[in-house]
DNA sequence: CCTACCGATCGGTAGG
DNA sequence: CCTACCGATCGGTAGG
């Protein structure tokens, strides 16, 4: 019987997402990551070149994760409604399939240094946007009615981005996802 | 004409919070504050004990206004709705009175130590408990249907508290509190 | 409120 | 992957 050995580097990243998490990304030392590998310290630096990188590797492999999915879910061919119940969807799956990555992405991203910094915020609104033109489009086929369409965008994604915070998930994840959906259609129904 | 002059505690607890909310409060340094201030880091200590009793302070604070606020709410003589709407409206004007309190409140209250973590996270219970009580005879009532009162109770507080990290309010705070409110009741009626 | 300073710890490097 | 170590910075204190 084989053990499948991780590779260092992703025990590093893994380990490191889990400290940023728990304890915040500066808060969290290279020796707290090391130690949780089981190794020294500056061994961690024959596998990644700083503690950034780890930050940075995080915070933009969320970030596309996030961008590939609506963008899928804007190509397909569905009403209005559905794709925004599938915006939902995607979203809450992409937290709940990797929890602490996702507090990283949400929380810790202010650490990023420039230019990475600009990029990753261009990023995050770019996604509010195009999440802000599927509910505008609901309200202009008579569908959704909000006070205000960015309010809307911003009430809904830090609700789904709180998640990474509760205690526990309060519904399986494949329930949780359908529930938000469900929440927020009918508050922005008609 | 002269002028008020801060006292330096609330000076010092001032420029902290922003810092601590922008920063977050690991990556703040005593000189940052004191160099915020404008005096140095050691006189700092003629004003405070400590770097975390500041954090304590701020976490304290806005936890005891939270409760209070529920608690008045609970008490008075409306319909379950006006509660759940009362309630919502009372705990947007506590994020937007003070911003950056809250967002240290939200994020940073980790960074506590025992006991007055614990103790901390009891208050957290506590108010999240009293905000259930409330979904909870909603639904009893018949008015409201929801898939969990827990998930109900969490969407609902982690969309309220992400206004801290909005980059700007979408509405005025006194519209704001009752957008809330009306997405959330609306998306809670059966 | 300041100067001067403490021991501890930080991210990271040299060299093997 | 380790030992040994670097300069910088940390929260906080002594003493005025």
């Amino acid at each position: 019987m084989t053990t499948a050995v991780k590779p260092r580097k992703k025990q590093i990243e893994q380990v490191a997402t889990n400290l940023f998490k728990t304890k915040g990304y500066s808060a969290t030392s290279m020796r707290d990551i090391a130690a949780s590998v089981g190794i020294e310290a500056a061994s961690i630096y024959s596998h990644i070149n700083s503690k950034e990188e780890i930050l940075h590797s995080i915070c933009f492999r969320m970030a596309n994760e996030f961008l590939t999915s609506i963008n899928e879910v804007l190509n397909a061919n569905d009403s209005i409604i559905e794709k925004f119940r599938k915006t939902v969807v995607a979203h809450v799956d992409i937290i709940t399939g990797d929890v602490a990555a996702s507090a990283v992405f949400w929380n810790e991203w202010r650490h990023l240094s420039e230019p990475a910094l600009s990029e990753f915020i261009a990023m995050q609104r770019q996604y509010e946007n195009t999440f802000k033109s599927i509910i505008e489009q609901g309200v202009n086929e008579g569908l959704f009615e909000v006070p205000s369409v960015s309010f809307a965008v911003m009430a809904m994604l830090s609700s789904l981005n709180g998640i990474q915070k509760w205690r526990n998930y309060t519904l399986p994840p494949n329930e949780l996802n359908t529930a938000f959906a469900d929440i927020f259609i009918k508050g922005l129904l008609k």
